[in-house]
RNA sequence: GCCGAAGUGGCGGAAUUGGCAGACGCGCACGACUCAAAAUCGUGUUCCUUCGGGAGUGAGGGUUCGAUUCCCUCCUUCGGCACCA
């Protein structure tokens, strides 16, 4: 028997897996299929991050178990390969970002590669590929083409030092995600996707998929649902009429509905108890006022309007809320408004505590029922009303009785800003075209346009889809610049084009997508990689993504998909946003991209701290594999906490690890004797077990355990199982071969390489991949012998040990007849005896 | 502030329809092998103890024959949200 090499083993099967695709996967009607999904990686110049491999062997294992189990598994791999580091470096070194990708991409598939993983590499994607990126673009034409992506001149959270626009869920904490700088707020002209026009159905489909709970719960917060009304308020009449006199009617910019302040409340049964109104800063009501003041008699106090405005209009998201603790407004003298309930004239006050993006920046306020309402009318001394608030549906129908309002559902969630000012992103598929829009403005009375794209973005038009991929043209200069340009601005020739349409000259966008284009409908792309037709065929997607027969319309998904906490609000919100849409335009065949979502935990430094290359204490996979080897590695990463808990490195750890494989290893030594010695006496040429040894016992109870541990993800206590079934096992001079091979199969997920190559050493010709998953005997891996536990007073006194049938009768009377029990109970009459089938009996004195 | 999760030996962590707390691994100690060391193997390892036992799962209380598990109050840590009307 040769020693364990793993460096020699490892590199043996992952060739033999490669030769002979094994991983490869073709649609198969007979066979039931298995779709295990992890986040692809963005290969970043630093390579892999112990953290990848965590959530890598966790599909990992769950993917080989189901191959063994019988099922045709998909199991994919790709790279994200957009996005700013890549560009950052390449502006730092002059070095094209697609070089780049290509050599970071090859040092990943290495590192992947040598950690044997069974991706079928076959099928990998690229989101900067154009052939990839080509349907990256057709899905954006189709947005366009329903009217879900305008653009908007809108203020943005801008981030001084990437120079780039943020989404809002790019945002934390009034910083940017990825550098930490504070976020400013410019007024640019950006691409927007109407995500909010599918929030109900972003809601409503939580309720049919198999999330980590975390996740839906972050995932309704974010949406942020919730129903009210819309309640008019009328401004009192003097303030209106010397508006009109004033002749604000024929200013184009003037306030349409100066006359009336609408705002959405959740509690329209308190509206009784409104006794004043607040609009935010940049309500519209505000900037009308400014523009077209009113006499000094009406409104005394504009200079302190006007100065409370600016200052609130440049504190940034993050000052505003740094600033919570003291309520700050100023009133709007001379108008007033009026509550349609008692018909009473109340003051309207500016303050920022109210938002202007959520509702319609205009709240009424009800001190009595809301505390924030009530902490501000203290401050400010405002009447504060006590009432009885009305029953709900009796204040509705009276509300839309006398058109007072309506019922509304409002949510947080915002549109998705898609513009990015940068290089390294697919660009946009559009131009802009001057003689277009004059066309569009002036429709003729019947005319109707070809999508809504172009009614919504006068002159925008669409490239034509067999024109697509509109391919990232090279550079000289990959910086963006101040003005928040992107660097294709720069390229004259490039930007300089025709009209689609018309022919005529147009200018194309120039701003790129951001990341989450690409990854947010990669696993479509998996079930067909190379279609140049569609972006994946409708056939195979059905295959890979429906049930066999599926009970509703639109059920499926991919079956299993894992990955990090972090992207529970980004990417999986927006891949869910854009699989809905393809499947409302019959581009996909399932309602939701993903059945079941399941999350890990990070795996920190030693220390508990992030690990990070600024502080040196970054592990790199690859040392480990070189020192430990992959199955090891691979092992350790499943055994060091539950799954989904962050987990601190030990590289001890690690160690205890490649010993417990290195005994499993060296019990094979005694099983190939013992097959030799068997085989010659002729006495077992077919291997069975023996059905009633302890160590079948423990054995069929691992198997139960390991079964049952991988597929809610406790793979740390299925390895601690094992550890101890292999610590018996080598207290054992002989184990029989059928059990020893049940034990490399249930071990075979974990540590594959070192698996195969004792499936091999056992006489095995086939490789272990889809060998059938053993199944235990469950009156095998029942305890047969059992040990009561005996309690006097509720204190462990003595253990006996019995037949698991044992009766209540027989465990009472052998627990008191017990020697260590007569002595605690000291004569005493027991006042009362309790059996626990199976566990212990429990005498009370 | 609100919501959620968690707190167990020297360390990572097991154990939950309430039933022998500390599985498994690390570390440590002792022993075997060795001239010696490493590696490996074996034994032990919650704490206290007068060796009878006693205490013990963040703190305090409660329910129960019996609580790491259920209930109440509090403390600490981590994660999410943070004026959302």
């Amino acid at each position: 028997m040769p020693k364990y090499d793993p460096k020699k083993i490892e590199k043996k099967w992952q060739k033999f897996w490669e030769e002979n695709g094994t991983f490869e996967v073709k649609e198969d009607k007979k066979k039931k299929k298995f779709y295990s999904l992890i986040e692809f990686p963005y290969p970043s110049g630093e390579g892999l991050h112990v953290g990848h491999p965590r959530a890598y062997t966790a599909m990992d294992i769950i993917s080989r178990k189901r191959r063994m189990e019988g099922y045709n598994v998909l199991y994919p791999i790709g790279f994200d390969a957009f996005g700013l580091p890549t560009e950052n470096f390449a502006i730092k070194t002059g070095k094209p970002p697609a070089e780049v990708t290509k050599k970071n991409i090859s040092n990943f598939t290495r590192q992947l590669k040598s950690l044997g993983l069974s991706f079928d590499w076959s099928r990998q994607v690229d989101t900067t590929d154009p052939k990839y990126y080509k349907w990256t673009q057709w899905i954006f034409l189709q947005l366009f083409k329903h009217g879900l992506a305008y653009k908007k001149a809108m203020p943005i959270n801008w981030c001084p030092s990437c120079k780039i626009g943020l989404a809002n869920e790019e945002v934390v904490d009034g910083k940017c995600e990825r550098c930490g700088t504070p976020v400013e707020r410019r007024n640019k002209e950006q691409w927007m996707l109407a995500i909010t026009k599918y929030a109900d159905k972003l809601l409503e489909g939580l309720k049919e998929v198999d999330y980590i709970e975390r996740a839906k719960v972050q995932q309704e917060n974010w949406i942020g649902r919730s129903e009210g009304a819309m309640i008019k308020f009328v401004i009192a009449n003097e303030v209106k009429q010397s508006q009109t006199k004033k002749g604000i009617a024929t200013s184009p910019s003037a306030p349409r509905n100066d006359s009336v302040l609408e705002v959405f409340t959740t509690r329209p049964d308190t509206l009784f108890g409104a006794t004043y109104m607040v609009v935010a800063p940049e309500h519209e009501l505000v900037a009308s006022l400014l523009k077209f003041p009113i006499s000094n008699f009406q409104f005394p106090n504009i200079d302190e309007v006007k100065k409370y405005v600016e200052s609130a209009k440049k504190k940034s998201d993050l000052e505003r809320t740094e600033l919570q603790k003291e309520k700050t407004g100023v009133e709007l003298k001379g108008i007033k408004a009026i509550n349609p309930a008692t018909g009473k004239e109340i003051p309207v006050w500016v303050a920022d505590y109210v938002l202007a993006g959520y509702g319609t920046g205009a709240i009424m306020a009800v001190p009595a029922h809301d505390e924030r309402d009530s902490e501000f009318a203290k401050k400010f001394n405002l009447p504060i009303k006590e009432i009885v608030p009305e029953p709900m549906e009796k204040i509705m129908k009276w509300l839309e009785e006398k058109k007072i309002g309506e019922k509304k559902v409002q949510y947080k969630l915002r549109d998705w800003v898609f513009s990015r000012q940068r290089y390294w992103g697919e660009p946009i598929p559009l131009v802009f075209c001057p003689a277009c829009e004059k066309q569009a403005e002036f429709p003729i009375s019947n005319f109707q346009f070809p999508n809504d794209g172009e009614r919504l973005n006068p002159g925008w038009i669409p490239l034509a889809e067999e024109d697509l991929p509109l391919e990232l043209p090279k550079v000289k200069k990959y910086e963006p610049t101040d003005t928040g340009e992107s660097p294709l601005a720069a390229m004259e020739k490039w930007v300089k084009t025709k009209c689609p349409k018309c022919g005529g000259p147009a200018r194309r966008e120039t701003d790129t997508m951001p990341n989450w284009a690409g990854s947010s409908w990669y696993f479509l792309r998996y079930c067909d990689p190379k279609n140049d037709k569609k972006l994946a065929s409708m056939e195979k997607l059905k295959y890979w993504l429906c049930p066999p027969k599926p009970a509703k319309p639109g059920e499926g998904g991919v079956d299993w998909y894992n990955g990090g906490m972090e992207h529970t609000v980004l990417h999986l919100l927006y891949s869910r946003f854009w699989n809905q849409f393809l499947f409302d335009i019959g581009a996909v065949p399932t309602r939701e991209p993903y059945k079941k979502r399941t999350s890990h935990g990070m795996i920190l430094a030693k220390g508990g701290e992030k690990m990070s290359k600024s502080k040196g204490n970054v592990v790199n996979p690859d040392e480990m594999v070189e020192k430990f080897g992959a199955d090891s590695l691979r092992t350790y990463i499943m055994f060091m906490g539950p799954f989904d808990q962050a987990v601190e490195w030990d590289t001890n750890g690690l160690i205890g690890v490649r010993r417990f494989l290195e005994r499993v290893w060296g019990l094979n030594v005694i099983a190939s004797e013992a097959k030799q010695s068997q085989t010659k006496k002729g006495i077992a040429t077919s291997p069975s077990a023996p059905r009633n040894d302890s160590m079948t016992q423990l054995l069929h109870q691992t198997i139960k355990k390991v079964t049952e541990d991988i597929e809610a993800m406790r793979f740390n206590t299925a390895i601690a199982k094992m550890m101890e079934l292999s610590n018996e096992f080598s207290k054992q001079a002989k184990i029989s071969i059928a059990n020893f091979e049940l034990f490399v199969k249930i071990l075979s997920p974990f540590a594959p390489h070192m698996c195969e190559e004792l499936w091999s050493l056992l006489g095995h010709k086939k490789s272990i991949t889809f060998e059938p998953w053993p199944k235990y005997d469950p009156e095998l891996a029942k305890e047969k012998e059992i040990t009561l536990a005996v309690q006097v007073n509720g204190k462990l006194r003595d253990t006996l040990e019995v037949v698991a049938g044992i009766s209540e009768e027989e465990a009472k009377s052998r627990a008191l007849a017990s020697e260590k029990i007569q002595r605690w109970l000291e004569g005493k009459q027991p006042k009362k005896v309790i059996y626990v089938k199976g566990k212990l009996v429990s005498i009370v004195v």
